[in-house]
DNA sequence: TCCATATTTCGAGTATTCTCGAATTATGGA
DNA sequence: TCCATAATTCGAGAATACTCGAAATATGGA
């Protein structure tokens, strides 16, 4: 990721309804839900949240999909993925200061949603 | 991190200038730099990056200290950290598919300044 | 085909953000 | 004390972002 695509990933995500949109696209996982679902659920018309649909698509942060009458929304989370690499190695010049404690926090996760076991190395 | 503090990081970062001003201290490392150094470097206008450092350090992002008679910056990478964590385990649930391949990423960082060995684990 | 539902697009109003010149505050040195 | 330098605060103008009602588009079913 480049800078300017990641300055326009961090201006989607620094906005209270799209980072809300985000975080609850993530709980709802890979199936994704459709855009009135979100509506419903954050209390935001359908209008203004399409535009912040389209904002977060924009910057591939979600992924739009047609199902039916209704258009189902996922999280990308690659994209994420690629915006905290770009803060740590592009952004922080990958500084061990950075790095280090963030891979050592990695490790100690514990994680309430996960099938597998909490070791992931 | 909470939601809220995470959300005017996110909003400080996604600011051409003060990403610009961020990276750039990023890089003149714990030292800093003097905000008149800065407006140089970024060709600014003095009374417009004090605004934006004023928002950088009102999110914790960056340290003001005075130095006589010039103010020295410099970036705070312990909140980028806590960033990075809050976007990986409260924004993004602690999901492996996020978190796997960042820790993945990390082991192969190859570091141009960095004056100790390459493997940091 | 006609209607209902789901979502988006359009246009306008309000609010926020960004930038700038001018004035102000703070510090150090003659 | 007086002046020069460094940075901030103030106030205003321009640009951008956010929200909303209304209208338009798209799909599925009777």
């Amino acid at each position: 990721m480049e800078k300017t695509e990641a300055l326009n990933t961090l201006a989607a995500l620094g906005q209270e309804t799209r980072l809300d949109v985000f975080r609850l696209l993530i709980k709802a996982g890979p199936g994704g839900m459709c855009a009135g679902a979100i509506a419903e659920h954050l209390q935001v018309r359908a209008n203004t949240l399409s535009t912040h649909l389209s904002a977060l698509s924009r910057c591939g942060l979600v992924h739009a999909a047609r199902d039916g009458r209704s258009i189902t929304y996922s999280a990308r989370i690659d994209q994420m993925q690629n915006l905290i690499l770009y803060l740590m190695r592009d952004c922080c010049d990958g500084k061990p200061e950075l790095c280090d404690p963030i891979a050592g926090a990695l490790v100690g996760f514990d994680q309430t949603d996960a099938s597998g076991p909490t070791s992931r190395f």
